[in-house]
DNA sequence: GCTTCATGTAACTTCAATAGTTATGAATCG
DNA sequence: CGATTCATAACTATTGAAGTTACATGAAGC
């Protein structure tokens, strides 16, 4: 399968959203991300879904964020896009008759769900303000760099 | 993408391939598996490569495990199998100009990273003899459920 | 009210990689 | 020789995100 980007995409849209005071269109931040509108529209729904962005239709219309920056975090929106799977690698099958398969799902589960926890843990950790500041540090050191 | 359940075939083949003494075929192994003698022989293939298995063709051939039990770990067949992306989930773009992506590839990389660094930490640890002997104990607790 | 702008959504096609299938060739052993 | 078994090519099937097209819906401005 292809690989879920989606996690990828949202952060970058509201990251662009938060530099912003206006909404903006799915068009807009299709722009930012190099894809199409609908694709926009569709992902950032599941984030309204959960009352992290909301969206407007008509004249001013567009997308904006609704919840403290503080308070977003990675493993938040990975939640609100339905938690989708994190491996590409997994079991044959989940749950076989065979002995010895069971014994070979018990370890490699063990190791994915190891794995899987410090994941969701370390997106717990960030939020979106984490980033914004990031960001603003990634920034001045390019200004700085280009114009010493 | 279909989830990459490699891993999991070839530790199931192998675990089979240990508790007997004679090769057995790739049709043996499909059954097993439920699936394909060719898609045995395909996933096999790897690990014949690495040098893990030997596969002999005609009357009495088949597969048979080459290296010693406790010096195969999870971590070699992993990287047998080409060291396969582990995560489903990843970045949009892998070189973006936009400092904006860049913010936010850092971020997940890191994450992505330190989970990578635990699972494959934790596949280094667990050899195959240590699956056989998990195995026994699970047989053995079987037995005794069933005649006490 | 009408037009324009914007989201909402359905209904596709595309994509990528494993899994599965069919067919054929080649080697080994009795 | 002939049965067995691997080796491999060349497909199709599967799966879910991503991308696309089309149209409906609702809000703002004139």
């Amino acid at each position: 399968m292809k690989r879920d980007s989606r996690l990828s995409s949202v952060l970058h849209a509201l990251l662009h959203m938060a530099e912003r005071e206006v909404p903006m269109t799915s068009g807009d931040l299709a722009k930012c991300l190099g894809t199409n509108p609908v694709v926009v529209r569709r992902t950032m729904g599941f984030l309204r879904d959960a009352g992290i962005v909301a969206s407007d239709r008509g004249h001013a219309g567009g997308w904006r964020i609704t919840a403290d920056l503080n308070t977003i975090s990675l493993r938040q929106l990975h939640d609100a896009l339905g938690e989708p799977a994190l491996f590409a690698v997994g079991n044959r099958n989940e749950a076989p008759e065979c002995l010895v398969e069971q014994t070979v799902n018990a370890a490699l589960d063990q190791s994915f769900a190891e794995a899987e926890a410090l994941l969701l843990a370390r997106f717990g950790e960030i939020t979106l303000s984490d980033l914004t500041a990031d960001f603003s540090m990634r920034y001045a050191a390019l200004l700085k760099q280009k114009e010493p």
